[in-house]
DNA sequence: TCAAAAGTGTTATCCTTACACCCATGT
DNA sequence: ACATGGGTGTAAGGATAACACTTTTGA
């Protein structure tokens, strides 16, 4: 297969066409009392990154070393998410193309104490319109009129519908089903409709009619909703949520995991069903009287279960409302 | 978010050390008289792909032109597969860093005529072993006394057993259900078992004692067991199989293709039931006599459920066997 | 005693699977 | 007539969802 050259003396700067930078990216998730959370530096506006050097072994390696260093947590589980390659992604105006290669890793706070400049921010801060634990979140409410208002703004009848009907499936509006899987999609209609702070930059310079959650740098917050996207469909077909538990938990504990990630309430009873007749845990014999109420019976995941067989992650047994 | 520099004086070359090329790769898959194809340029050992150039607007259009050049086929639908960025990818002496960014794509065979040398592969010929559509296909029972040497071939009894497991369940040994989703355990199990020729790189050169499907250059093989495994499993989910089909169609049709793509027999009441009450396709009011027997009803896909609601894609209503 | 959390049991419903059977056409 | 594919009906079994109810602790 013989590629021919394919620089077209457009070079500024020498360098040469298809050469290009990476960045490795990391969006690292915790679970700190039912809150899901993101570890961040700078003004907690950024995820922790650095360039992809001929010295790393693997981009996961070199990845762990960013993080390490940037925030002094190790990280454990690793997924690749995405690889972003547009050609505006870093500035449009620069010669020199940079690509991210994004990761998903899971991993608990109490693994280190933090470092320099970095933190764990709840990604429903940057997100809020994605928690429905506590019923539909005001902001909903908020957000409606706006988008409304900007599917009614397209100049042809067919994108207004068009718009119209994203909005009502990602959001569900006129009585449709909540999905929470939904995450990028609706960050990809806030943002279109101009309603959060990062879509300012691209057009003129009018500030949003509203700022919806809070900011992060570049395309950041997108990566982030990328990852809660693909966390929260992956909790249901593997059993990745136990890389968030400590080693022994009790299955309320698991359960409320489960709800942060999600956004939503599920059913007690049948969740407890749903875990032990999978076989997934363990009873460790132990109980705890820490959590308040009745003690509760302390359980560990059943590393073992990974060598049987292909396993399933947490179904979400909703409760209705 | 400074990063420090990270050369560190190894270059050769006049290579920056943190500058990287970024080859395009593409699996296009189309399904042709019910045997599901990719294709491929060369020895039908090399799947078409190109560097990423500046002048590319995206990565998924820099992939469109390569593919219609080295290929003379347009595509549809393309969606990110992985970024493969080990160190030895392609040259472990080099001191450049080659990463792939692989995609997949579906079209159908029609599209357009072949050009240079290019053409239309099963994929049952690099995977024998992945075809059940005839029951368990023969290579199998060839396979596994090899697996079986190889996991007994390890040096502790931990590393056997769980050899011996990782086998039973990706292979379905032992009783075990088949799983047509694990292709690509399947084959990183074949290739550590050394029973591919691209494995004998690797080793010192002593020849696989099997050589079990077909070569591919590099590691391109592994990269369509990605594809096929990526797309098993997504047909489920997502109404993906109507890229691959021409825009009127049978039931049966649509059904020998999924059948085609998941390597498994389904049960034909059940599957149409599946498919008409999903609202998937609409008639189009004509029927056609080609297929032998009585003339069947064309179907259209209905492109307007994509607006209507988050849509699945076909469960497979399995025969049992 | 009450609140809070831990647990158990039971039922209705829907989806999947299995399979028996009839229909329409060409040879 | 029969082979081939098209197409319908139905019933059993399992998974899910809903929810009522009991148990055990601490304040």
């Amino acid at each position: 297969m013989d590629h021919q050259a394919t620089g077209t003396g457009k070079d500024r700067g020498a360098i040469k066409a298809d050469e290009v930078k990476v960045d490795l990216i990391a969006v690292v998730v915790s679970v700190n009392d039912s809150e899901p959370c993101v570890l961040t530096i700078g003004q907690a506006d950024t995820l922790p990154s650095g360039p992809f050097a001929l010295e790393h072994r693997s981009p996961q390696s070199g990845l762990r070393g960013w993080v390490e260093q940037q925030t002094g947590h190790p990280l454990g589980y690793i997924e690749q998410l995405y690889t972003f390659a547009d050609r505006d992604r870093i500035g449009a105006a620069r010669q020199q193309r940079v690509i991210a290669i994004s990761y998903l890793a899971l991993t608990r706070k109490e693994q280190a104490a933090g470092s320099p400049k970095c933190g764990w921010q709840s990604w429903y801060e940057y997100f809020p319109w994605e928690d429905h634990r506590s019923g539909t979140p005001p902001v909903l409410d908020v957000l409606r009129p706006h988008l409304i208002e900007w599917a009614d703004g397209a100049s042809d009848t067919a994108t207004r519908r068009e718009r119209r009907q994203r909005a009502a499936i990602a959001f569900g509006f006129d009585d449709r089903h909540w999905n929470e899987e939904l995450t990028l999609q609706r960050y990809e209609l806030v943002y279109e409709a101009g309603l959060v702070q990062e879509a300012a930059s691209r057009r003129d310079a009018t500030p949003p009619p509203l700022v919806a959650g809070k900011f992060m740098v570049a395309d950041h917050r997108r990566i982030v909703a990328t990852a809660i996207a693909r966390l929260r469909s992956k909790i249901k077909y593997r059993p990745v949520v136990f890389e968030l538990m400590p080693p022994v938990f009790t299955l309320l504990q698991l359960q409320r995991t489960v709800e942060a990630l999600s956004g939503r309430l599920i059913n007690k009873p049948n969740f407890r069903r749903l875990i032990e007749q999978q076989e997934l845990v363990e009873k460790t014999g132990e109980t705890t009287a820490e959590t308040g109420g009745r003690p509760a019976q302390l359980y560990r995941f059943r590393h073992a279960i990974l060598d049987e067989r292909p396993v399933a992650g947490t179904k979400l047994p909703l409760t209705r409302g």
